[in-house]
DNA sequence: TTTTGTGAATTGCTTCACAGCA
DNA sequence: TGCTGTGAAGCAATTCACAAAA
């Protein structure tokens, strides 16, 4: 029992989590990892936080402290040894080994997303394309490789079959939800979003979403505020 | 004079900038606008600050003090007004008037955007595709639209004809900073860029990037973390 | 009632500044 | 000297909680 008279401040103790990564940290990891890959090419052999930072915009001290959240990387007079770097934030991406993807929605973006050369050497290779237009089924999709357009009804199979755990959703905007639950029903762990709406996944997938038209507006909306801030008393 | 033997903190008062808006808000606040569009074809005419956060999963007060930073838009104990607010938030993202738009890349993924329907709804066009590549010029690129391919040495001269104020930048990543120059220089004020590099433009323009392995690895890592977060001991 | 707008409290992120090491 | 890693300080963003309005 509580004795009466006392205003008690109930202190919930935040049940310790074992200090999240900030968002923005995780973020900026793979910008680092771009960067120090750039630099492999060039054949540098160290750099140091200031260096990657000044490539990227950011302050040295952030660079040391994003770092450090997930270990201790860099040798104090010398820097970090990029080779080194790049496999340990490989590591830590996931992307030291190859990903299994699925695209879904065979239209002009995403027979743009088959072709693009790139994701292999980041570590994701598209292996199954698949749509719900009958007309487009058995398409080959990627002349460099035997990849053709099979049937929604597939999905699971190939999924399965092929080890599947990542997916990428070119289809319109009104069977994306639908789209995205058939994939985590089908056992995929995360999905790339193009379509402009919001999906709901159940708490053990992974949602990335990349809406054209936002960025559009946030660019529009900053050249709107440079406008602004160049003319304060603009036209009205 | 100072008096002697007291400590002074030297508290710099940051020059009052106008209260600036903070970045996160900016960029919730075109998914606000987003879902307010998908409601006003639904025919909904008020909504409240809980449900337009539920279908985005923020808070509610998130959302008010979002909105707040923007102006009053909301009615207390009604909500918002739909179609009131659809037009107050193109208004502040200057979406509420067509900008017009360059493309440079009409590769496989800078084809597929020309083509990508939705764009114009949102109050942007594309009235000019270019490419480097001799072999492609005078290309058709949508089949809806007289739109050819251009060649570079047009890009100053078609930008000012068509008073172009964006450009979507889709070249590979080698020319991809060399085009962004072209394209301030020709009086672009804002580049929207899918090339894996961080653009360094002069400070009346804008950027905003879209990195899709970057997107892939950000995947990758939250599907690794869920991963170790339901078997904390797993396969070492 | 319901719901907004907003100061205050809280949480989270970034920057600072310096000990320690090469 | 040059550079990292890291507590502490400072700043920014989010959440809380409530007066005011419909």
């Amino acid at each position: 029992m509580r004795p009466a008279g006392i205003k008690w401040k109930e202190t919930l103790v935040p049940m310790s989590k074992p200090d999240a990564i900030p968002a923005p940290a995780v973020r900026r990891l793979s910008l680092y990892l771009r960067e120090l890959e750039h630099l492999l090419t060039r054949e540098r052999r160290t750099v140091s936080s200031r260096q990657l930072g000044e490539a990227l915009g950011l302050t040295d001290a952030q660079v040391r402290k994003d770092l450090a959240y997930f270990g201790q990387f860099g040798h104090p007079g010398i820097g970090y040894h990029v080779e080194e770097l790049v496999s340990r934030v490989r590591r830590i991406l996931g992307t030291d080994k190859t990903w299994n993807v699925a695209l879904v929605g065979a239209g002009n973006l995403g027979r743009a997303l088959v072709c693009y050369r790139g994701y292999v050497k980041k570590g994701f290779e598209i292996v199954a394309v698949f749509d719900s237009d009958p007309r487009i089924l058995g398409d080959a999709v990627d002349p460099t490789r035997n990849l053709v357009v099979e049937p929604m009804a597939k999905l699971r199979e190939t999924v399965k079959k092929r080890k599947i755990r990542l997916g990428i959703l070119c289809v319109p905007v009104e069977s994306a939800q639908d789209v995205a639950d058939q994939l985590c029903a089908a056992g995929v762990r995360g999905i790339l979003n193009f379509a402009p709406i919001a999906l709901r996944v159940h708490e053990a997938a992974a949602v990335a979403s990349v809406d054209l038209a936002v960025h559009m507006e946030q660019l529009s909306f900053q050249v709107g505020n440079l406008a602004r801030a160049a003319d304060p008393g603009g036209a009205a």
